[in-house]
DNA sequence: TAGGCGTGGGG
DNA sequence: TCCCCAAGCCT
């Protein structure tokens, strides 16, 4: 494969098609690191819409480092993946003790840093600092897989193919504007079910134009856990209990919970995760909560780290089930699926995960 | 290395 | 409704 053609190529369409995106205005490095943090494993558009929520809360590096950990988690409340909130400030604190204040433009160097792995150091020394290093997310790997004609990338012969084209490509160009037009190509044109090939810049060189991979094999539906909250609501607020500091949801405030008992109300809310769904029956509460907590309004509650369930729970407590939620309903002796059951027929890590090595 | 770790949108 | 995700990292 041509890599000079390749990435002339790519040049080309991303100077006519190149999304327009906060951090790629300035390039400036504490907006890249911001960015990529916020983008593992995020949609777009609810990052951008994070992005200018901790941009504006912590307007520079040293403003991030300087802050409480649980302002951090406050402001990434809703966001999901907790840790990477956590990792962000640790890292940014590291920059600002142990580097000046100055972030990274080496690979390795970033890669030392809490929460900043191959993929993340790729694109901040790239995005950031134009250094010829690869960027290699889902969407990278994917188009590069079908350009090289690899197939579904799972074969380690494909991964090391790939990390070496993608070398070649940002040696050869600009590795600023090679990765950003990999990265709006797998996203906008290289798209993993529904390639749309007329379209694409690369269709003419190729190897997979116009054919489709075959489907994804399907997987059983991540086990079921019942839960009920108890909720105390006391003049538009709240009873939260603080962080327990480990697990799921560790790191954040919640209506007190425990696994459901068989007497427990079948009515409430369902929550997925990536690994599992939880049934979280909503158990109204009278009388006065006992054990650590606070009163907590819809208002104050942005103060406070916290999860989307803890807004849908408060949200039913105060009043109903928030628009646009399903409430689940089931009869008495309904059961849910417990982990192992079911019809799984593959690993859960294989489905949605494309890694090289 | 496989599994833990969130969320809201789209087919 | 249900399933699949979407710019991964850590252990």
């Amino acid at each position: 494969m041509d890599a000079a053609r390749t990435a002339r190529d790519l040049d080309a369409w991303f100077a006519a098609n190149a999304r327009d995106l906060p951090w790629r205005r300035d390039h400036d490095p504490y907006h890249v690191l911001l960015a990529e943090f916020i983008l593992q494993q995020t949609r777009m558009e609810t990052g951008v819409r994070y992005f200018h929520e901790l941009l504006r809360r912590f307007p520079t590096l040293r403003d991030l480092a300087g802050a409480n950990e649980r302002d951090v988690l406050a402001a990434w409340s809703g966001l999901g993946y907790y840790r990477r909130a956590r990792n962000l400030h640790a890292t940014a604190r590291r920059i600002v003790r142990e580097l000046g204040g100055r972030i990274p433009s080496d690979v390795d160097a970033l890669e030392e840093l809490p929460g900043i792995g191959p993929y993340t150091a790729g694109a901040i020394a790239s995005i950031a600092f134009d250094r010829p290093a690869t960027s290699l997310d889902g969407n990278q790997i994917r188009v590069l897989s079908r350009v090289l004609g690899l197939g579904r990338p799972s074969n380690k012969q494909g991964g090391r193919q790939v990390r070496a084209f993608a070398e070649r490509l940002v040696a050869t160009a600009s590795p600023r504007r090679v990765n950003q037009a990999l990265m709006d190509l797998g996203s906008t044109i290289c798209l993993p079910d529904r390639p749309r090939c007329r379209a694409c810049p690369l269709a003419a060189s190729c190897r997979s134009a116009g054919r489709a991979w075959p489907p994804r094999r399907k997987e059983g539906p991540a086990p079921g856990e019942r839960w009920t909250a108890e909720l105390w609501a006391r003049g538009g607020r709240v009873w939260l209990t603080p962080p327990r500091g480990k697990g799921l949801l560790g790191d954040l405030w919640l209506p007190p919970m425990r696994p459901a008992r068989a007497s427990d109300p079948s009515d409430g809310i369902r929550h997925v995760f990536s690994h599992k769904r939880w049934h979280v029956a909503t158990l109204r509460r009278h009388g006065t909560p006992t054990g650590k907590g606070r009163w907590v309004s819809m208002e104050a509650l942005r103060g406070l780290p916290h999860s989307a369930l803890t807004r849908r729970l408060m949200a039913w407590a105060l009043g109903g089930a928030p628009a646009g939620h399903a409430v689940w309903v089931t009869p008495r002796r309904a059961t849910v699926r417990r982990a192992g059951t079911g019809t799984a027929t593959g690993s859960r890590s294989a489905r949605s995960k494309t890694r090289l090595r």
